[in-house]
RNA sequence: GGGCCAAUAGCUCAGUCAGGUAUGAGCGCUCGGCUGAUAACCGGGAGGUCACCGGUUCAAAUCCGGUUUGGCCCA
């Protein structure tokens, strides 16, 4: 890029990007950055994986857009920073996608299309999203790996995860067993929980009387689930709660009924009886043991009647609501298996996986159970035993992927042990450092408190197969078990002859092999992993371990992930039960956790229910760098963002004044032929005037300030700093105060002095933009150093402040100095004196100390900020002799005061004039004027300052500023100068002249005295406007001529013409 | 149903941990100014029951309890 080249006008993102783009693809500047930092210090960040069954949404925007700047910024401090991105392919979600697109309703299809086929058809979804996301992320500037990411489908990665699971296993981590699950019956497979989604829906809400065996009467329990009835095992109540009999009557039939206490009445009305009394109470502990008949025994055979079974029992989940007795069927219910086990009892589930009735469930066999809850309380009720038959809208649980209603069956699966290593695993919380912290402490420490066994089974084809091979008749025992945690190891077990470099480990092609050991052949467990295993081994996943062992050593673990809040329970909690059931380690030391991106109104955003705001959107209306921006302008730590339009088109404004600020020197600069290269800071240090010396010191606080944020990942407040310098300190006051330097013909130390300064700051300022607005610091920086710099930004090393620069005394006397100058600016504004015309004097009556300081070492500056011929500066505990006090009385408290006399007293004080602003020289004032002594209070007047006329004051933080704007032929005669020089400026911006174009003027002014005054400053006006020659107007033969009526009082015409031809318009 | 987090100007947010006048910030709005950075820039102004109810305190946006709304997680 060539040095100080021409730019647009405007900042434009479309056309930046677009040439930043092509820029980095023609330099390689990715892989030239990457290869840069080699020989740094090792940063093992690792990218938390993608799902990818669907476009990058506002949320995975901001997560990327955050990596970026966090990788962008170690880079620039030095890092070798691992940066490979990641893709979580496997799993149901996929699955489902793929049987909607091919139109299938359940497995019985998959298996018809044959499973090699479906996995394939996975695979290319998979990588058909992972292709599309890629495409996502680069189209706003992230730098990852895109070459080489890794992938949950590739042979080493999967063995990662195999590698990962044996060494759990090793540590006797993995077992087999039965458990309560939530199964989606369409899906046919176990879901998570935090799979499962709750919807209203309406279900039976059914009272059954079950039959007690050695005693009158029976036991009424609730349920909303029939279905589960021919499991019934055993009936649970509360050891403490008061339960009643009571005797009921209808039609002159009597029965007993056990129930709680508390609920008689309810459940007496539900069941229609004509009228009850309670025959005696009684607390659950006295019902445990009580025996009583399954009430579809008849209708199910095999159903639960071993020993224990069929009895009242204590449980803790019990309430006293509805019945206050518990039916209970630990083939089913979590926790009713919970309680069935401490109770020994055996489990009985005669539900299959597809949600239908095996044999065991005798008459309801082969039916859905849902569609079975009809018949079962038509049996009840044939048998007598449905007390009331309901309905009750509750919420209930869906498969996420499908909305199938779940069931709860106990089937066997594969579980990782977690809770045999809990303390392990909070000891090993400690060991990372999370940013906000308490997210650790609070919901992570919880979560981790009552996590349970990790069920890492499904009965899918999507997945890494769990590695796991069982013997014919095998007892269950792991020990019988064989675990592979490699290709290797597994190609050496096996009886076919396979090439462990060429195994795909995905199903098929594992289920068919098998191993023979003394003569017993082990065959493959048929589940895969649950997905989310596949991302848990992320940490070293990312470096191909243990195929490749040539990283992990030195890189692991993670020196930093970054997710939403939503890890929390998934990918911040999987890794650290993986790597603690693996490697007895957490496998990341930093976490930073953010939030979730929110609609605009706060809603969250919903792909399904059509509310989004799409980043492909915002950057075609804003751009990629002020999205960016945007997204980086948020708190990072756990907090949810809303995305904001306005926001967001604000951030392209303040790139806009970036830009306006870095193509402000340029065509000096060029005009000069300013070398930076030759001129450095040093070079120039005796020549820096304060401004200079100023935003020098601004920019190390700024620096400073920013590497304090960084380090805290509260990067939007560095980037708060940088933009406030930029905007506020940069443009807002050092352009305007170096304009004028710049603007001179002729070589001066003082315009290199400014060159030098703004170019350094503009070059540090493009640094420390380059993690946020990579393609227009790009941009802005290759103009500024063309061939000198490196070929990228992105190559620099990080800007850190420079003590030698800092100056905090400096910083604080403009910070003061500013205040004088709003408040001079403003007086000036009240005096209706515009800022071309001097004016004698500024007079700063200060407050304190700092501020006469500040005003006494920048006087010049100060002159000219304010175009005053002289400041005056009058000290704290001294009265400036010009100004009085008066006073304006407040009749409402005269009145009742001072009665009679109150408007007398009234007169004289607002007649009073004062020289310090004190009661007492009023009561005095008063004295004189009236002969009556009063005793004023501050209620009774407000303090009026009365200055000489011309002159305006206006207070500020630290004093009162006054502006005399009284005119001297002086000022008149500079003030009208600079009134045309100004409208010949715009004459000439009218024509589009060349900066150092020559023109003849003509200036006629309908007063002569003031057209004398002009003529005094021709010298001046010629300066300014480059004027080759004033000539009389009649003279200037040119359409180029105005008259303007009332310049401050007088009319004038001004007429200009080129010297040479007038350059082609272009 | 339970846990965690949030609510401050029209908008986006500081301030809340360590109670002490909201000179709150930027943007937007509005009035004025400037004019070789000019679709930029500067100044003035309007704009707040600090979500609601109650408590502690001389004093509460801030601490405590509850409610509402939103987000996440869990059931």
């Amino acid at each position: 890029m060539e040095r100080f080249a021409e730019v647009p006008d405007q900042y434009d993102p479309d056309t930046v990007e677009e040439r930043v783009f092509d820029y980095w693809d023609e330099i390689d500047a990715y892989e030239r950055t990457v290869e840069h930092r080699a020989d740094g210090e090792d940063y093992f960040f690792v990218d938390g994986p993608p799902y990818t069954s669907g476009a990058a949404h506002m949320g995975t925007t901001w997560n990327k857009t955050l990596k970026d700047a966090y990788i962008r910024y170690l880079r620039m401090c030095g890092y070798d920073v691992t940066d490979r991105p990641g893709y979580d392919m496997h799993g149901l979600p996929i699955e489902t996608k793929v049987e909607e697109q091919l139109d299938f309703e359940n497995k019985k299809d998959i298996e018809a299309f044959g499973m090699e086929n479906f996995i394939e058809e996975c695979k290319s979804f998979a990588e058909e999203q992972l292709a599309g996301l890629q495409e996502d992320f680069e189209s706003f500037g992230v730098w990852m790996d895109w070459e080489d990411p890794y992938r949950t489908v590739s042979p080493e990665y999967m063995e990662a995860a195999w590698w990962g699971f044996e060494q759990a296993h090793e540590r006797g981590l993995v077992e087999q067993g039965m458990r309560s699950i939530t199964q989606c019956p369409r899906c046919e497979t176990a879901i998570a929980k935090n799979e499962v989604e709750y919807h209203q829906v309406e279900d039976p809400s059914i009272y059954v009387k079950f039959d007690l065996a050695d005693r009158e009467g029976s036991l009424v329990v609730w349920t909303t689930t029939p279905w589960t009835v021919p499991a019934n095992t055993f009936v649970a109540v509360g050891g403490d709660v008061t339960y009643a009999k009571v005797r009921v009557e209808r039609d002159g039939d009597e029965e007993v009924l056990y129930l709680a206490s508390d609920v008689v009445e309810e459940v007496v009305q539900k069941g229609g009886y004509d009228g009850y009394t309670v025959e005696s109470e009684l607390s659950g502990e006295e019902m445990v043991g009580w025996g009583y008949d399954h009430p579809l025994a008849d209708a199910v055979p095999d159903h639960p009647d071993f020993d224990g079974a069929l009895q009242v029992y204590t449980a803790d989940y019990v309430e006293v609501d509805r019945t206050g007795l518990v039916h209970s069927a630990p083939g089913h219910g979590e926790e009713d298996f919970q309680r069935g086990r401490e109770l020994g009892l055996d489990i009985f589930c005669p539900v299959d996986g597809d949600g239908t009735y095996g044999d065991s469930a005798g008459r309801y066999a082969g039916s859905f159970v849902r569609d079975a809850n009809e018949d079962i309380r038509a049996d009840l009720d044939e048998k007598g035993l449905l007390l009331a038959d309901e309905t009750y809208v509750h919420d209930y649980g869906q498969c996420w992927r499908c909305d199938t209603d779940i069931v709860q069956i106990v089937t066997d699966q594969w579980f990782i042990t977690v809770s045999d290593i809990k303390d392990e695993l909070l000891e090993n919380i400690d060991d990372s450092e999370w940013y906000p912290a308490e997210a650790r402490d609070s919901r992570f420490r919880k979560f981790v408190e009552n996590s349970p066994d990790w069920n890492v089974s499904r009965q899918r084809y999507w997945g890494i197969p769990i590695p796991i091979w069982t013997p014919e008749d095998w007892d269950g025992s792991m020990e019988e078990a064989l675990v592979f945690g490699t290709r290797e190891e597994l190609a050496e077990a096996v009886d076919q002859d396979v090439d462990p470099d060429a195994l795909d480990l995905h199903r098929p092609t594992v289920d068919d092999l098998t191993v023979t050991r003394d003569g017993t052949t082990y065959s493959r467990v048929p589940d895969v992993f649950d997905v989310w295993l596949d991302s848990s081994v992320a940490s070293w996943g990312t470096l191909d371990y243990p195929s490749d062992g040539s990283r992990f050593d030195d890189l692991w673990p993670a020196d930093l992930i970054m997710e939403a809040h939503d890890q929390t329970r998934g990918w911040f909690w999987s890794q650290l039960g993986m790597g603690t059931a693996a490697l007895g380690e957490v496998p990341y030391e930093q976490v930073l956790m953010h939030g979730y991106a929110n609609m605009p109104d706060g809603r969250g955003m919903s792909k399904s229910k059509g509310i989004t705001v799409e980043p492909g959107e915002v950057i075609a209306q804003h751009g990629a760098d002020p999205m960016r921006l945007f997204l980086l302008s948020r708190n990072p730590q756990g907090e949810d963002m809303r995305f904001s339009w306005e926001e967001t088109e604000a951030m392209q404004r303040r790139l806009n004044i970036l830009w306006n600020v870095f193509r402000f020197p340029l065509p000096y600069m060029r005009m000069d032929g300013f070398s930076p290269d030759g001129v450095s800071l040093a070079d120039v240090r005796d020549d820096l005037e304060t401004v200079d010396e100023w935003v020098l010191s601004r920019l190390q606080s700024v620096e400073a300030e920013m590497a304090d944020h960084w380090a805290e990942f509260r990067q939007d407040r560095a980037l708060d700093a940088l933009l406030s310098f930029v905007v506020d300190d940069v443009s807002r006051f050092y352009v305007q105060a170096v304009r004028e330097r710049m603007w001179k013909e002729e070589d001066d130390p003082s315009k290199t002095a400014a060159y030098a300064t703004l170019y350094h700051v503009l070059r540090e300022v493009t640094a420390l933009l380059a993690p946020y607005a990579p393609l227009v610091a790009e941009e802005v920086y290759g103009n500024l150093t063309g061939e000198a710099g490196h070929p990228t930004v992105h190559m620099c090393d990080w800007p850190e402040a420079d003590a030698g620069w800092r100056d905090d005394r400096l910083e604080e006397d403009v910070r003061r100095l500013r205040e004088v100058e709003e408040a001079g600016a403003e007086a000036r504004q009240q005096a209706e004196r515009s800022l071309r015309w001097p004016v004698t004097r500024v007079v700063v009556v200060a407050d304190d100390e700092r501020t006469v300081d500040a005003v006494d070492r920048h006087r010049p500056l100060l002159r000219e900020r304010l175009n005053a011929e002289t400041i005056e500066l009058v000290e704290p505990g001294e009265d400036w002799g010009e100004v009085t006090y008066s006073a304006r009385a407040d009749m409402s408290v005269l009145g009742p005061a001072f009665g009679g006399d109150a408007a007398d007293v009234m007169n004289a004080l607002n007649e009073a004039e004062v020289d310090e602003q004190s009661l007492g020289a009023l009561e005095r004032a008063v004295a004189d004027a009236t002969g009556m002594t009063v005793d004023l209070t501050d209620e009774m007047i407000e303090f009026e300052t009365n200055t000489p006329p011309e002159v305006s004051g206006v207070e500020f933080g630290g004093g009162v500023v006054y502006v005399d704007t009284a005119l001297t032929e002086a000022i008149e005669r500079e003030g009208y100068a600079r009134e045309v020089v100004r409208r010949l400026q715009e004459m000439r911006k009218a024509l589009d002249l060349d900066i150092e174009a020559e023109v003849r003027v003509a200036i006629a002014v309908d007063d002569d005295r003031v057209a004398t005054l002009v003529r005094d400053r021709e010298g001046y006006i010629a300066e300014e406007v480059r004027v080759a020659g004033f000539v009389d107007d009649d003279e200037l033969d040119t359409p180029h001529r105005e008259r303007f009526e009332d310049v401050e009082g007088v009319a004038l015409e001004l007429a200009i013409e080129p010297v040479a031809a007038p350059p082609a318009s272009d």
